[in-house]
DNA sequence: TGCTTAAAGTGTCATAACGACACTAATAGA
DNA sequence: TCTATTAGTGTCGTTATGACACTTTAAGCA
């Protein structure tokens, strides 16, 4: 038989296979906390139960998984975070009481007033300190997801400013150093942070200053080059 | 209707959902090269076209993600190998003909002594030099897997010593600096990169040494601590 | 036995990165 | 114009890193 007679012939729909699909841990920084968003579970199972954003692949409307997980953050939060990257995947036989199910994790960030109002209006989902969640019983195992996703947004907190990406557009050293602070649970020395910046030479003087208390501070904002890693590092492209 | 109502007349099978994979990058180092175990593909698509060994998840078999992923490789070499990380996971409409694919991919390591055996007997599977590896085609978008997992191997011998896992059990320093060498493309100063192995005290000197040539080396094997990062640092434990 | 060769392993110095901390600069408000 | 407050810089001592010469331990051989 050859390829194609095999392609047309082909129904995969003879095989039984796991549930597929994306979760997101979307990050925020507001209040001098960080926050992620959570989602109240409308359907079976652990209804009513908080959660992470995310759902199935959608085989029409996504072109790729990516495609799925900026869906459905959309759906929740009306835009699209300027960072989005893949953690990783997690998949066995009882992680869904339905079965063998693979969820494909991402992890985002975004300024908080970027989408306070699309939040708004989506009574069942809300920005929660990541503080304030160990009490909480989360579906699934969002609660170990989001571990993982914290722990790997701390490590980025030592080495790159990809935490940026958490304020909104245009924001002073300062800030991003206290986001920093919080992320890594201790305060940093000005100077060290600042060289770490200057060095990696992402951040841009958009001329502007912050006028708020002492001597203002200079606003800064990503390069137009770093968006290379602003994306899923992923084999698309 | 309560959840377990819900769980009884559920059936995923409804839904027609992507196909899910997992393939594997095993990675060796013999005759000063760095190679890749290919695998003859023996069905449709990409019929005979080499590709990475991998498959789909047998939901009476394997309780995670995990356990294909180790069934597959073992299947192929007859060894479980010593070092097994998640890379990433890739999904779209069309990499694979027979429709909508996800691939959940995976890079390994393994002593070049410890499973040519067992690929022996197997005779549509061979290491391939990663140098040859540009001229062929393979099967799916493997090429690319392959590339991403070689990139971040190389990353890792830039701060780890994890490529020693693609050695045999005891090696020799110079022998884990010549695998670094050629991983990142250029000789490292002999004593800047042992100042780093003993800094990370992860290695242990086994008293034994190698005689051949001038000065004998050291043996050394990886400590059992150093265990805690020879697998898939997942959300499982 | 001692010389040569070869490869392993160490000592040391100049340079670069990093933490600590004191200093200067620019604003608001009294 | 003085003070409080926050932003931003200068500088020094310590630590990590690269370069390279040196010592050590074996084999082979006269």
């Amino acid at each position: 038989m050859d390829e194609a007679t095999f392609l047309k012939t082909y129904d995969k729909r003879k095989f039984d296979t796991p549930l597929i699909s994306v979760d997101s841990t979307l990050f925020t920084y507001h209040d001098h906390q960080l926050k992620v968003l959570l989602v109240k579970r409308s359907n079976h199972p652990d209804l009513d139960l908080w959660g992470l954003p995310g759902g199935f692949i959608d085989m029409q409307q996504d072109k790729s998984i990516r495609d799925t997980v900026l869906r459905k953050l959309e759906e929740k939060t009306k835009v699209i975070p300027p960072y989005v990257e893949q953690l990783q995947c997690v998949g066995d036989a009882n992680r869904d009481k339905r079965g063998w199910s693979v969820t494909v994790c991402f992890s985002a960030l975004i300024a908080h007033q970027d989408c306070e109002v699309g939040i708004a209006d989506v009574s069942d989902a809300a920005w929660v300190a990541v503080d304030t969640l160990k009490d909480q019983t989360l579906a699934f195992d969002h609660q170990a997801i989001i571990t993982v996703a914290l722990e790997r947004l701390r490590q980025k907190a030592l080495y790159s400013i990809v935490p940026a990406y958490a304020l909104p557009e245009q924001f002073t050293l300062p800030e991003l150093q206290q986001l920093h602070e919080v992320l890594i649970g201790k305060t940093i020395q000005k100077k060290s942070f600042r060289r770490r910046i200057e060095q990696a030479e992402l951040l841009e003087d958009t001329g502007e200053k912050r006028y708020e208390g002492g001597r203002p501070a200079a606003l800064y904002k990503m390069k137009e080059a770093s968006g290379e890693y602003t994306f899923v590092r992923n084999l698309e492209g």
